[in-house]
RNA sequence: GCCGGGAUGGCGAAAUUGGCAGACGCAGCGGACUUAAAAUCCGCAGGAACGAAAGUUCUGUGGGGGUUCAAGUCCCCCUCCCGGCACCA
């Protein structure tokens, strides 16, 4: 998926330091090497089973990389996430489906191509190559027996297939819009790439907004499904919901039409959401680009003037970033509009705050209950009224006042009295029955235009023929391929309008030569639909909807929050639209929703410019996969930005390191028949100790799974039972009287804790225990036995009026009395008793007392 | 301006339901091993005051107020930081 941050080409990865020969530390590159090389062997290791399997289904899926050429720590956080939540899944026996793919269509394609003289798909396949060599040797899971490329014909293909789709639903459609455009690249440039309103490449050269015809895919149709969907969707981010609903922007309001004072047919139709306000318009504003405006000031060449010079500005401001916070100007046109509910005429004015691209265009102006009104009227000399009063208040407060609840209309003819809220809905109803508005919904969101003047994205497959117009490409005679070596310039427009083979076609009707588009498709059609395609990458469509329908919806997405709007949005309207095209059932396409943190270390963004970039190569060859993967786990919780410090990861190897030598030098190892099995009560007070604390932190990680994945308190919990562990070295020795049943269980059980974190080191220990690493990913997950996690005696405090006074050990669940007594009759509480007056003793159970007293 | 999220030791953080603030780790300090260092192991460690020490007392979760026997946690007000949106009528 695109993203801004910039990926490093691989740097030389330092090795570590000659070990000294008496360094007893874990040596992670040999061992994950050697099985890496042996995972490598055994390709459906990672396969799913039958939809048919009868196991409960879990779909993960991380989003999908952008291949820049190596993957960034960001990255290898995202699935660190998500490969240790697929491997716990399998272990709690699920069905899991955890692909991998690749978004690979997209600009730093082609600027590469023009800076390296290299092609497009050269040099993203080379890229893909290596990020799926780094993420093999992170030891990430995935099934790639259906890894998704997208910019390969066999994907690309069913987005043009999905098009035709689209197109016949009426869902897809032409119309002139707006795009950046760089005079001097002579070309369109996406939004992220105008800074400051100049191209990136040429930062003297201003952005031009042009108007081109571009493609358009209806998502407006599915506004209110949309916003719908988001109430009930429980397990994705609160933060994601609302920045969608802000996004979408639903607002009811009322269309009023005014007519002109001067008698002509032609009438302004205003949006407003405070129609009770109504009665205060003192004026109407035009947006600059309102049809209207050419036609009222006419040959007027002052007016005309000022109408050139606010375009200009506000192309200009729009341009810097600045609109918003432009100074408001206008100009009355002249004419005069009449008010249908009072009759009144006033003036009609251009106003450049008004946007001609939200409602209507126009609005009525009430400066006494709207800031921006207001501020436009007081500069500008125009009328303020006011007509509505907050509830119980004589006087009209001070102005502007902007209210609805709790105000009612004080001046609206016969809707005086009447609440806001109240007025709105009737006021509402009186237009429409008499002719002159109705009530009305309006949304931000806009349609999506998808069409890019560039080459590496998937070409739209239309044919332009000047005798039978526009056509879709035959089914049949998809997918219209990319055409290859393809010089890439910066000579101006789309490539692929300088190929002949290419935009030369016969038209499909008339069989004349006709013209080809030569647009590709923003290349988030290509994230909205991928995760379908992994369940069944077959050749006949885009997916097979049985197996799809088997696997939908993901129960967990995993991704960066900055594609909260965007993709995720997309990706909702392509999962509406391929359910009502019969493709699949589900509504929305992921049950729940994650969304990791960024990685930023001296508290900013890893950039190249910061020079704060960690290679995650580096970090392997230092530590190794799982300590970098496990650092990535332990360093904060998930969802949290995570501070990178390079000390840190050498703490988790330690750990590692520590875990590795606690087991090897001591490894139980079970013959065949030997038992298994023990009693807990015969075990001395330390061993029981560590039982406890094992079964403790089966029960924490499980709910960290389970529940709120704060993975670094997972960790931080196998830390502890290790310490535990070591604490009691002579529990561990071949010739220790400890039973061997138990301490096998312990370390069996800590390697399996450990293997969705650190899978490498917990294959690795699996086969010194003596057991076979290849069932350790479908081993069942160790059950905590709470019985042998609960403690015998708790440690409670007891205070004095909230203050910590004393600590007393108690058993467990002791009843309150007896606890209450125990602490009274404690000697250093006596002691703080004496001439006070105790008012209340409360007993919480295994935590406190708290004795409350005075004088 | 609006909508989110956040502020806890020197640092990353923990405290899951109002109940011992600082688990775990990093850095630090002291010790063991070593010719020495690295590595490893053991121990100390929020701050302040007193004490030779064991320890004792006070204080402490951005600031101010409140509720409560008890507040990092709940309520009200404020400050700062991060992210998103921003003339949306």
């Amino acid at each position: 998926m695109a993203d801004s941050t910039n990926a490093l080409p691989n740097n030389e990865a330092p090795q570590r330091a000659a070990r000294a020969e008496d360094d007893t530390r874990y040596d992670p590159s040999p061992v994950e090497q050697k099985w890496a090389a042996l995972w490598e062997t055994d390709p459906a290791r990672y396969a799913p089973e039958p939809i048919n399997c009868g196991k409960p289904k879990y779909y993960v899926v991380e989003m999908l990389p952008y291949p820049s050429g190596a993957l960034h720590m960001g990255h290898v956080r995202n699935y660190a996430i998500g490969d240790a939540l697929a491997r716990y899944m399998w272990m709690s026996g699920h069905n899991v489906l955890h692909p991998m793919g690749w978004d690979s269509f997209g600009l730093p394609a082609e600027n590469a191509a023009i800076k390296n003289k290299r092609q497009p798909k050269e040099w993203t396949l080379n890229n893909i190559a290596a990020m799926k060599a780094q993420m093999k040797r992170l030891g990430f899971s995935y099934d790639w027996s259906r890894e998704v490329t997208t910019c390969l014909p066999e994907y690309y293909r069913w987005n043009q297939w999905f098009f035709l789709k689209l197109y016949e639903k009426g869902l897809a459609y032409r119309k002139k819009s707006k795009v950046n455009w760089c005079p001097e690249c002579a070309t369109v440039l996406a939004n992220e790439q105008v800074v400051d309103g100049c191209c990136w490449r040429h930062e003297d050269t201003q952005v031009e907004l042009r108007e081109l015809e571009q493609w358009s895919l209806r998502i407006t149709d599915y506004s209110d499904e949309l916003l719908q969907g988001l109430d009930s969707m429980e397990g994705w981010p609160e933060k994601v919901r609302t920045m969608q609903r802000n996004w979408i922007g639903r607002s009811e309001g009322t269309n009023v039409d005014f007519t002109l004072a001067d008698g002509t047919k032609a009438k302004i139709t205003v949006f407003t959401t405070r129609v009770d306000t109504i009665y205060g318009a003192t004026s109407v504003q035009l947006a600059p680009q309102h049809p209207l405006v050419k036609e009222l000031i006419g040959s007027d060449a002052v007016r005309q003037a000022s109408l050139n010079e606010m375009l200009a500005d506000q192309k200009r401001a729009r341009e810097n970033g600045e609109i918003g916070s432009m100074e408001k100007k206008g100009f009355f046109t002249g004419h005069y509009a009449v008010n249908p509910y009072n009759g009144e005429q006033v003036p009609i004015w251009v106003g450049n705050y008004i946007l001609m691209d939200y409602g209507t265009g126009a609005i009525m102006s009430v400066p006494a209950h709207d800031e921006r009104d207001f501020e436009f009227a007081q500069k500008y000399g125009i009328a303020i009224r006011g007509v509505i009063k907050p509830d119980g208040v004589a006087e009209m407060p001070e102005l502007p006042f902007c209210a609805d609840e709790g105000a009612s209309v004080s001046d609206g003819g016969p809707f005086t009295g009447l609440s806001c809220t109240e007025a709105q809905k009737q006021m509402s109803a009186f237009a429409e029955k008499n002719g002159f508005g109705k009530a009305t919904v309006t949304f931000r969101l806009k349609d999506w235009g998808i069409s890019r003047q560039r080459y590496w994205g998937t070409p739209i497959p239309f044919i332009y023929c000047d005798g039978c117009g526009m056509l879709p490409v035959p089914e049949d005679q998809l997918p219209v391929l990319l055409p290859e070596n393809v010089e890439i310039t910066l000579a101006g427009g789309s490539p692929l309008t300088r190929v002949k083979e290419f935009y030369e076609v016969a038209c499909p009707k008339c069989g004349k030569t006709a013209r080809r588009e030569s647009d590709t498709m923003d290349t988030f059609v290509d994230s909205s639909w991928y995760f379908y395609r992994y369940t069944s990458p077959i050749n006949t469509a885009p997916f097979d909807s049985e197996v799809a329908n088997y696997w939908f919806p993901m129960d967990q997405y995993i991704g960066g929050v900055e594609h909260a709007i965007l993709h995720l949005m997309y990706s909702r309207f392509w999962t509406k639209f391929m359910r009502d095209l019969g493709l699949v059932k589900n509504d929305e396409p992921a049950e729940r929703l994650f969304t990791q943190g960024m990685v930023i270390k001296n508290g900013a963004k890893m950039s190249k410019s910061l020079g704060n970039v960690v290679s995650p190569d580096d970090m392997v060859a230092r530590y190794g996969a799982d300590a970098t993967r496990l650092y990535t786990l332990f360093a904060a919780p998930p969802d949290r930005d995570l501070d990178w410090q390079d000390q840190g990861v050498e703490g988790v190897y330690r750990f590692l390191s520590r875990l590795y030598r606690f087991i090897t030098e001591n490894p139980v190892k079970l013959s065949a028949g030997e038992a298994t099995a023990y009693d807990p009560s015969t075990l001395t007070p330390a061993a029981r100790n560590v039982l406890r604390k094992l079964h403790q932190t089966i029960q924490r990680i499980t709910g960290d799974f389970q529940g709120r994945w704060h993975f670094n308190t997972s960790v931080a919990a196998m830390m502890e039972l290790l310490n535990a562990c070591m604490a009691s070295p002579e529990l561990w020795t071949a010739d220790s009287a400890t039973p061997k049943a138990f301490r096998a269980d312990v370390q069996r059980k800590m390697v399996l804790l450990l293997s969705p974190f650190a899978p490498y080191l917990a294959a690795e220990l699996w086969t010194v225990l003596g057991e076979d690493a290849n069932t350790l990913l479908r081993h069942p997950w160790p059950v905590a036995d709470a019985a042998l996690a609960k403690e015998d005696e708790v440690e409670i405090v007891v205070q004095f009026n909230g203050k910590l006074r004393q600590r007393l050990t108690v058993p467990h669940d002791a009843d309150d009395e007896t606890v209450k007594q125990t602490a009274l009759a404690d000697e250093k509480i006596k002691e703080g008793l004496t001439g006070k007056q105790i008012v209340k003793v409360i007993v919480v159970k295994n935590k406190l007392v708290n004795i409350v007293i005075k004088g």
